[in-house]
DNA sequence: ACCTGAACACCGTTCAAGT
DNA sequence: ACCTGAACACCGTTCAAGT
């Protein structure tokens, strides 16, 4: 018990401030990060941060580029397969995998409209699969359009009835109250909910659903790729 | 020139307030939304705003009924078309059409968890359609999860390295120092922005590109319908 | 070179008070 | 019933000042 006081002993620097506001973010969410509650985390003032940080902008950006980087490293880990579409398949769901433990990613992502070097790099093993596949460069940038956020390895769903309401109660009777507005919904809803049982987030298993669309978009990049 | 003072004599309603908050997310974008400033363009407080909507965030909520009360009474005048693919293209592309008057709208709506009525309603025409398209209730739920917000005419692009950046000349920069680390991309920039000369922006048409994945998606479905 | 204290402009929001 | 003024807690950010 001797008299160790909490004094930020180490110094600050850029690296030591990102890691804190990601460990933040994953903990409480990325309205938690703040400047003030990062110095908090790290000992220090919120305005000591302005040194190693050129504002709340340039923070955020060195989110994503410590999440790019621990994204890309599981990535280039994989094996190498030589069927394209495989090892696109595999890439897409180790990235998702990834990000499924920083829930704030996708958003974040979808927010920056800077290019990241890490964000380009992982773009560009891509094609670089495509490329082995005979896809031409016009086919792969189509491509990349048709993927979207999937490429990284999720999708916004704006429409998820069960999974992302922070209220499902209040949503299911939302939906109770426009039943008979939404007669295909109810229909489809009353179906679903009943097939499905071995889904394991209710009657909406997202894992499931994102390698539906995945498959459905590399099946028909395949066919078009083979012409 | 009588002493006519810009009296607000129009007492404030939920609705005056919406659209209010409407008129300064197209004119200055969403950050411009604040309370203060609604209230100003409406002569009042801001704390008189209070008195017709809970909080901000039934505020936003408000928005996007406003938004969406928009798309569904433009897709409700499209005549009806028997082919259900052609159906749901031409819906999703009128979607698309309004939301394009609505730059802020993909954020707003990617960023609301809650399912607002007018949402829930568009995509249960969408079920119809596929329905009399002789889909399974199955397969048009996951229908629903593949389209994502392609259903409501966007989609989030992660990685649009021409247009979606607010400083092209910096990434085209950042994109040369990249090249040797990413020859892929490089190759396809190249080609792609010589190969594209009828693309009104820039090299990246994103209506091109929607339309393309929207198909993509549309074409696979119809695939697994016939089965 | 690195960090801090005080201060500023701007949020959303409350609450008692006005008409 | 409808609107306002003053005030609060919280942002990001500045700048001169400390070591």
């Amino acid at each position: 018990m001797a008299s160790q006081a909490p004094a930020p002993r180490t110094p600050l620097s850029r690296d030591r401030v990102l890691r804190a506001a990601v460990e933040i973010a994953d903990a409480d969410g990325l309205d938690a990060v703040t400047m003030r509650r990062i110095g908090d985390a790290l000992g220090a003032e919120a305005m000591s941060l302005y040194y190693h940080v050129a504002n709340k902008n340039d923070l955020l950006d060195g989110i994503v580029d410590v999440l790019m980087a621990e994204l890309n490293e599981a990535v280039d880990r994989l094996t190498v397969v030589t069927d394209w579409k495989a090892a696109m398949r595999h890439r897409i769901l180790t990235a998702r995998a990834v990000l499924l433990r920083h829930p704030w990613a996708p958003r974040l992502l979808e927010s920056r409209t800077t290019m990241r070097p890490a964000v380009v790099i992982y773009h560009d093993r891509l094609v670089g699969l495509m490329r082995s596949g005979g896809f031409s460069y016009d086919l792969a940038h189509h491509a990349l359009h048709a993927l979207g956020s999937r490429a990284l390895g999720f999708s916004q769903e704006l429409f998820d009835p069960a999974d992302a309401s922070p209220n499902p109660d209040a949503d299911a009777r939302m939906l109770a109250d426009l039943a008979e507005q939404v007669p295909n919904l109810a229909g489809m809803l009353a179906e679903v909910a009943h097939d499905d049982p071995d889904s394991t987030i209710g009657w909406c298993d997202d894992q499931q659903e994102f390698e539906f669309a995945l498959d459905l978009i590399l099946d028909g990049l395949a066919r078009l790729a083979a012409r």
